[in-house]
DNA sequence: CTTATTGTTTGACAACAATCCAACTATGCG
DNA sequence: CGCATAGTTGGATTGTTGTCAAACAATAAG
């Protein structure tokens, strides 16, 4: 099981998040994980819409951002939200997009 | 006195806001409107570290976005946050954005 | 009417971003 | 080992964005 490098949680940048947060496709895979939780890549980019190679980049782009953790564990790859983290550096903010985003918080 | 095309409140998309949120001289400028409530455009620009022009163009996407009101004013144009379209729209969200960017709400 | 003030628009430009495809890497399975 | 699976990377393309400068428009003031 290896870990991929990440923001510290001090290190998460707000406009970053936000900007992260602002293309569709990427709001959308925050919303899966929101609603079921950790999953694969390949699970996570399921009926996205984007080549695999484009969901890739925006698993990319939400871990450097410090919104979703990456751990690789044999040949799969799982993602999740970080919300500990994010509600620790910014209180209330995911909740109140996952709710704008009509996702049962 | 007159008012320039906004958005309706229903009309405002959470992406779309994110998106104007993101760039850190908006951040800024919303910031300053959280502060200090209404001001021109010249007021909200001052000393923002961007040309006259630039400052401009982004208070068109803020407000295209449906974060801010421009209202005219003779020769001065005067805007100021949608507090309560953005409250009405998304709950808690415009607050928990200045909480992040410690702005006493 | 002329001038100063306030802000927008347009053009140019460089940087960035979203996308796809093809090639690649790495891991596990038989 | 050889093959399939899971993801990433690099290149190419296309479009978007942030910026400045210069020109413009609209209004108020002298």
């Amino acid at each position: 099981m290896r870990l991929l490098p990440h923001p510290a949680t001090e290190d998460i940048q707000l406009t970053e998040v936000l900007r992260a947060l602002s293309d569709p496709v990427r709001m959308e895979i925050v919303i899966r994980l929101a609603l079921r939780g950790e999953m694969t890549c390949t699970t996570a980019g399921d009926d996205l819409g984007v080549h695999k190679s484009t969901a890739s980049h925006h698993y990319r782009a939400l871990r450097e951002a410090g919104v979703i953790m990456s751990k690789q564990e044999g040949r799969l790859k799982y993602i999740s939200l970080r919300r500990a983290d994010l509600d620790a550096r910014f209180p209330g903010l995911l909740d109140s997009i996952l709710s704008a985003a009509h996702v049962p918080v």
